[in-house]
DNA sequence: GATAGGGTACTCGGATACCTTTTGTCCGAGTGTGCGAGG
DNA sequence: CCTCGCACACTCGGACAAAAGGTATCCGAGTACCCTATC
């Protein structure tokens, strides 16, 4: 899985508590990280609708939507793709003991496993939301973190 | 994921069959797919105790246990390594306001999605035997198929 | 003093290189088989 | 005719390149703010 998930998600939590656009640079300061690099995975979280991207002067980013309606397959998604990670390429219709089209009408078995067990990966990671792991970043860290941490999302200096 | 898996899921199935050793070259004869990168993943399998392999004239591949005792999780750890698609890099840590190793004594929020739905991931693949994908391929393409690939098997020309 | 215009500084977005992982290949080590020579 | 030894052919196993995707970066397009000049 791409390691800018990781980032996408910690970004979406950050942003759970910011009442103004934060540029991506100031989010690449706080977690210390590629602001670059992070900027691809933003533009990503921006083609999909979860956040919405302002220009110019006291521009930046903040989400579209309340932080309870947004999962973390959403950001998931947003980041990696949306299809699944094994993909069947239909071996069963080659070699000499090749099925016919017709046969192949349904997936195989080993496809049908592998979809069923992406499907129980996306189900988990539909049942929490990015409202769920800013709660928990505040019985974790201490529930006076968030609220410095927006704090020093909006003063300029770091 | 890797693409190997899939390959190593049809050998096993096949080898399910078998009732004295199969080369590789024979395996990839019968999938039409590359022998030296199919070798590969059979010595993954080989490696992860799954198959057992003879050298010599007369070698070739077979299962070590029942193909009801293998899970389709087996197959995905041998040659996908059994590690967690995502790996938490402790953002957490970094940056202006990072947490002290302490209060990281568990892992955060976010790691602890992930890994909750990885573990719902090979939950799924558990479920799920070589022996399970066997009898399918049964009702899928016919039941003389698999008698007639083993007959194929113990042959001598493609 | 209020307002319109322009310049500036700051922001995102996509196009561009680098590097690790995956994919694919080759050759050497090891082993069981079959043949031939000897008893 | 039986047995022992040897050479062979076939097998796996790990070491070695090529290609793809992920990682990291830079520069151009666009926008809001602020300062200035004018009415």
């Amino acid at each position: 899985m791409s390691g800018g998930v990781e980032w996408a998600l910690h970004c979406c939590v950050v942003l759970t508590g910011a009442t103004e656009p934060v540029p991506a640079a100031r989010l690449a300061a706080f977690h210390d990280v590629s602001p670059t690099y992070l900027a691809k995975q933003l533009q990503a979280l921006s083609r999909a609708g979860l956040v919405r991207s302002a220009q110019g002067q006291a521009g930046g980013y903040q989400l579209t939507r309340d932080p309870q309606a947004i999962t973390v397959l959403d950001v998931v998604e947003a980041v990696d793709g949306r299809q699944s990670a094994f993909v069947c390429t239909e071996i069963r219709q080659r070699g000499p003991f090749a099925a016919t089209p017709e046969q192949c009408r349904v997936p195989c078995g080993i496809a049908s496993v592998m979809y069923d067990a992406d499907r129980a990966w996306r189900d988990s990671l539909r049942a929490t939301t990015i409202a769920d792991l800013a709660g928990r970043v505040g019985r974790d860290v201490g529930p006076e973190t968030l609220p410095r941490a927006r704090e020093w999302m909006a003063g300029r200096s770091g």
